[in-house]
DNA sequence: ACAAATTAATCAGCGCACTGAGTATTTCGG
DNA sequence: CCGAAATACTCAGTGCGCTGATTAATTTGT
């Protein structure tokens, strides 16, 4: 009696709408290769010789799973992982021949699963929908570190 | 050079919003009981005495993930499971009182959550963003499961 | 120059999410 | 009525995502 509608919590609509990509993901575009692998990918595609935390950065990605993907991107040989001889505490990383190849033939896929995705959308409600979903998505990021110094807190 | 913009891509927004989501939860609402764990408490409040299988329809887990969601609440006292006499292969289940209590606890944190969250929207646009939301993960479960015989296939 | 603070990465531990395979129970067909 | 198909649940295995603690390297403050 006292129970609340899910479908306007944006949090478990997150959730489903997440799932229904992770499975059409698979589907369309690759069953070895994840999104946010792809994700990573694509990030030292744009600039190769990133740390791995600056990759996280990047992607959206905390330090632990971070490591992990890239301990499997690294695992399949997609990427080069070397120290940084100026500065030892990090790892330096590119896409290797491989990893670019990989990088190519997804991009190509996953353009296509994209528009099978937003399909039920019209172009301008696409727009709004990137829209909308990304000043939310970073008004909750800003909450999570109001430490920026450029951004007092008051 | 080859590399995509993500921030075009509905999966990776997807994804961040999610993220972005199960922070604020964390910081607003429980540090103890999960999103998808008062999804599940949330559909048993709604309808007590679903088996395990439909309770994870309502809320969109799978089979594997419904059981470990469950076994959680069901180990710290939150619902009742107990097999159904007349199909020895179901359980029944049903919030305990405390599960009554944690989930009227948590129903006003998550509405406070929710509107923190929606914050940097409008009015009209959080409406337009359950829509699009719902519209997209909708036709994508749709595209899962054609096997609807209620729906034709052809 | 050297102790203290900071930073990059790792590790252990928990929880969500999916697939494929296996077990037990019920239902269906002949 | 009884063997085959369907159904509910479990289990093993993989991957994403977070926190807190630890280790190793660099930077900072005297």
């Amino acid at each position: 009696m006292a129970a609340v509608d899910l479908t306007t919590h944006p949090g478990h609509l997150a959730r489903r709408l997440q799932q229904a990509h992770y499975l059409l993901w698979n589907t369309m575009v690759s069953e070895e290769t994840t999104s946010p692998q792809f994700a990573v990918l694509n990030a030292l595609v744009a600039e190769p010789g990133l740390d791995q935390r600056t990759v996280g950065e990047r992607v959206g990605l905390d330090r632990s799973t971070i490591a992990e993907v890239i301990s499997r991107l690294d695992r399949r040989g997609l990427l080069d992982k070397v120290r940084d001889p100026q500065d030892g505490r990090r790892f330096l990383l590119r896409p290797t021949d491989d990893g670019l190849r990989v990088h190519r033939k997804l991009s190509v896929r996953t353009a296509r699963m994209n528009q099978v995705f937003l399909a039920p959308l019209s172009a301008g409600e696409q727009a709004v929908f990137f829209d909308l979903i990304q000043r939310v998505a970073d008004a909750a990021e800003g909450l999570r570190n109001p430490a920026d110094p450029s951004v007092a807190t008051n």
